[in-house]
Order: C-alpha cells, then structure tokens, then sequence
DNA sequence: ATTCGTGTTTCAAA
DNA sequence: GTTTGAAACACGAA
C-alpha cells in the first residue's frame, strides 16, 4: 500500500514522537516478527529509512519494519492492530495491518549493514534527483521492458507499481520498451519525473498527515487505476496492460 | 461456491 | 541475464 513518501512521512513522525524517549513496545501479533525477539522496551535515538524499511534505533538494538501492502502506522487505534508503540510522555502509536503482510526484524544495530547488503538493495532516486548516466549505469543494460526494470530492487530502490506508472506517464516513456533502449533524454526525464511524482505525494500526504492517499478516498494519480479514463495530457483513453504479473496503465498517444 | 484481483518484495525455478 | 510463479495473508467482488 505505502508508496515511497508515504514511508518518508511515517519515518518523520515516528521520529518526532519517538526519538530520545524510552519506548514499550507491545506486540499483539507475533507473526509480525520474522527474526529476534521484540524487546520490552528501547530508548531510541534516531529513526531512519532505507528504500521502504523503516528503522527504529537504539544503541544495541533496531528494529527493521518493512509495511508491505497493507501495513499502515496511526496515531488512532484502528482494524488489526498488530504492534503499539507506547512511548514515554506520549501518546500511543499504532501499526495497523488487515492483511498480516507487513514485516518486523530485530537486530543488533551492529547487524544493520549487513542485513541490507544479504537483500542486495539498490540505490535511491530519491529526494536528490539522479542524472541520466546514474539510471544508465543501474538500468541501462536491462532487456526486460522499462516498467518492471524500475521494480528492480537491487538496482534502484523503493520504486513500487503505482510509482512504475506514474513516473513513465509524465516522462512520457512508454513502459514496455525495452531498458537497455531508452536514450539518456529518456532517463533524464524519469530521475526527474521520480521526484516530482514522490514529492508531489509528500506534499499531499503531509496535508493530510498519515491518512495514506493509496487508501480510500479520491484516486490522487494521473493514470494508475484509471484505465478508460481520459489522460489528463491530451484526452485519450488511458490503458490497462500486465507486465510481470503487476498491472500497468499508461497512455497509448503521448507515451 | 469458487476464483480473481489487490498497493510489496523476495526467492526459487525454468 | 530474463521470466514466471509462488509465497506471506485477508477480503471484497465477480
């Protein structure tokens, strides 16, 4: 569910309501956990990101917290609840999950590095933006079409379907070209394409402070989910197609 | 009743 | 290196 920015604005609010507090955690659903054990307690001391894991630090601990699909961080108490923050002098803060996707490790802080380098995970393309030669040397000798070379991990981190979409639309790069034939220009325009897309989803989802834009309410993007509709460009009628299983939608005239 | 599709990502197998 | 399917899980819609 949480596209990039909705992780960002997790990240920053769990660090203005946890970081230098003595924090209880109390798990009500141990399936969450994938490795360690959930300790009582911690006092953290910074709360970080890395593509869409989030990381709550302590000195000797962290606890690694990937939301999946449908992991959602709240203040408010709502649907399945599967882990409470309960920091001191603050009020509570949830992680909610209907599904039981989302994922918590616990690690020594010293085994941080180490756990992101056995998943291989690629570089940012956000909030600097990369250049042309950046996304050349990361994604350039990739046959597969455009879309799912974006969804590689171990290339370029923390893009996900929705984003896939959004940032071919306005590059206006159509998403079953091959990678490896995208020109410079081409790619220019996606570093650049990917952080307006994500900072425009900041943007909004700070206005409305962690209520998640993915999740209910008005569609916020220009052509996921809305195939049929027309493009907001030049009118046509936006596409639906499947690339690798995951569902694709662009525009068939300016793409 | 059963199947399908759903925001994520990794992994194994072909 | 690519492509595909499965897996984690739950639920609403067809």
């Amino acid at each position: 569910m949480p596209e990039l920015a909705e992780v960002e604005l997790a990240r920053r609010v769990l660090r203005d309501r946890l970081v230098d507090r003595e924090v209880g955690f109390r798990l009500l659903d141990p399936r969450l956990v994938r490795a360690g054990e959930v300790p009582a307690a911690l006092t953290v001391t910074a709360v970080l990101r890395r593509a869409k894991y989030l990381l709550v630090v302590s000195q000797r601990e962290t606890l690694v917290l990937h939301l999946r699909m449908t992991g959602r961080l709240s203040g408010a108490e709502a649907g399945r609840v599967v882990l409470v923050f309960e920091p001191s002098g603050g009020p509570p803060f949830y992680l909610e999950d209907p599904r039981r996707l989302a994922e918590l490790w616990v690690l020594p802080s010293s085994e941080v590095e180490g756990f992101f380098t056995a998943r291989s995970l690629g570089d940012a393309p956000w909030p600097e933006v990369r250049p042309a030669a950046w996304w050349l040397e990361r994604l350039g000798g990739v046959r597969s079409p455009v879309k799912i070379a974006l969804l590689r991990q171990d290339r370029v981190a923390g893009l996900g379907n929705i984003a896939a979409s959004e940032v071919l639309w306005r590059a206006r790069v159509p998403p079953m070209r091959p990678a490896r034939e995208l020109s410079p220009a081409e790619w220019e325009a996606i570093g650049r394409h990917t952080v307006a897309h994500l900072d425009r989803l900041l943007d909004v989802e700070v206005g409305l402070d962690l209520t998640y834009v993915t999740r209910g309410g008005p569609n916020p993007f220009s052509v996921y989910g809305r195939a049929g509709a027309p493009c907001p460009r030049c009118g046509t009628a936006v596409a639906r197609g499947v690339h690798g299983g995951r569902s694709t939608f662009w525009c068939p005239r300016c793409q």
